[in-house]
DNA sequence: TGTAATTTTGCATCCTGTGCAAGTTTGGCC
DNA sequence: GGCCAAACTTGCACAGGATGCAAAATTACA
């Protein structure tokens, strides 16, 4: 019944089970994503999406534990590859510059977009937005360990868990910047976000200051 | 039905409906509190909550939308608190100093272990995790408001975004070590708190370095 | 005391999420 | 090919979440 997915990518050849089973994945994410767009994260039923994908309600279940958590599936997908791109960076590379160039790595035009578009729905659905902040809040857990060979020895848990937080934060702010600014139909850039990030944890690196400490009112 | 709440604040009389509605609020967070302890947090059903705070299921979601909701109260209602607090501050004290002066502010022993305790209840209850996340983060936009007026009136969004986002990923990083350090059976101590926001909040400022920059792994 | 506003409650209803068992497809082996 | 075992899909049942609605109870106030 599932058609095989359009892109094989190389690797060991893929078993017809295993076929099979990517293929729903995309049908059911394709289709998550289509009816988010036309009714809004919450504005249709599992029914509806099982429909939509072409198999049963059951099956749905078998395969994401809830609408959003297919809806935000590229996400985490995303997040996941970014963290993980972190251990292929060199051991003496500064952390932001590896944490940047881990997030930013392979992001292409699609991906942006796609990221902002589910990002920016979390807006008119409460249940997306706690799931995205779930969804991010795992990344930060692989942030801390990836952190960890790249931090001294003897650093405080509360340093790793604040670090990992502020950089995560940053990379959200950016998130939302670029969401914002690719709202006016302009394509969604890649090159902005990753000039979004690396201002955001400029900015971090330096205190949120430009002047010695963390902006008073009275001091520009 | 309803028993009146033992404190009842000084203010404007309340009227007895006033009074009967903090009373049935009270007893559902008080009875909702103690089922997630002894069952944990998704370990019983609104009715048997409902029987237990002596009201019917459908007032149940009257006060609140969900269990999750009626546990994590408190930290809402802290949270809420402590960054309305810091309008009170002095408007050319040091954002970190006032931040952390509205966040201490006034938290008490009891008070300071519920929070632990229900921060904690979140390690096996993925609801609750979403739920709390989810608070932190309406916690963070009521500080980015708060913050505008402390910054500079050209600060970027970005910037207000990541600044908040990391004080709050520090406050996260003070409560979830306050937390752990509970549990083996000392009494929470809101001074620990206060010091280890204090000191998550003095690694932001400083971006995260002791000498220089954000620590490398050869930099000591 | 009577009337209007507010709250509680029961009921109906739709939906989620999961266990279970029967059916179907796939992989591997003779 | 034919056969068995493992994996996957599906329907069904069921407990429970969440909301609208209208009747009953409570409270406010003139």
């Amino acid at each position: 019944m599932p058609e095989p997915p359009t892109p094989s990518p190389p690797g060991p050849p893929e078993s017809r089970r295993e076929l099979n089973r990517r293929a729903t994945h995309e049908a059911i994410t394709a289709a998550a994503l289509r009816l988010a767009r036309e009714h809004g994260a919450g504005g249709f039923t599992v029914d509806t999406l099982a429909e939509a994908a072409g198999i049963s309600r059951r099956t749905f279940f078998n395969y994401f534990p809830s609408i959003e958590a297919a809806v935000t599936q590229p996400v985490e997908e995303f997040l996941d590859r970014a963290f993980a791109r972190l251990y292929e960076r060199p051991a003496d590379e500064p952390i932001v510059d590896a944490v940047l160039a881990a997030i930013t790595g392979d992001v292409g035009q699609e991906e942006m977009a796609l990221l902002c578009e589910v990002y920016s729905m979390s807006a008119d659905d409460e249940q997306l937005e706690r799931m995205q902040l779930w969804i991010w809040d795992k990344a930060q857990q692989k942030l801390e360990e990836g952190l960890k060979p790249r931090l001294p020895a003897d650093s405080s848990e509360l340093l790793t868990d604040a670090l990992a937080g502020s950089i995560i934060a940053c990379a959200k702010a950016a998130m939302r910047q670029a969401s914002g600014q690719t709202a006016p139909g302009q394509a969604a850039d890649p090159q902005a976000f990753h000039d979004l990030l690396l201002a955001s944890l400029d900015l971090l690196r330096a205190g949120f200051n430009t002047n010695g400490s963390i902006p008073h009112p009275k001091d520009n």
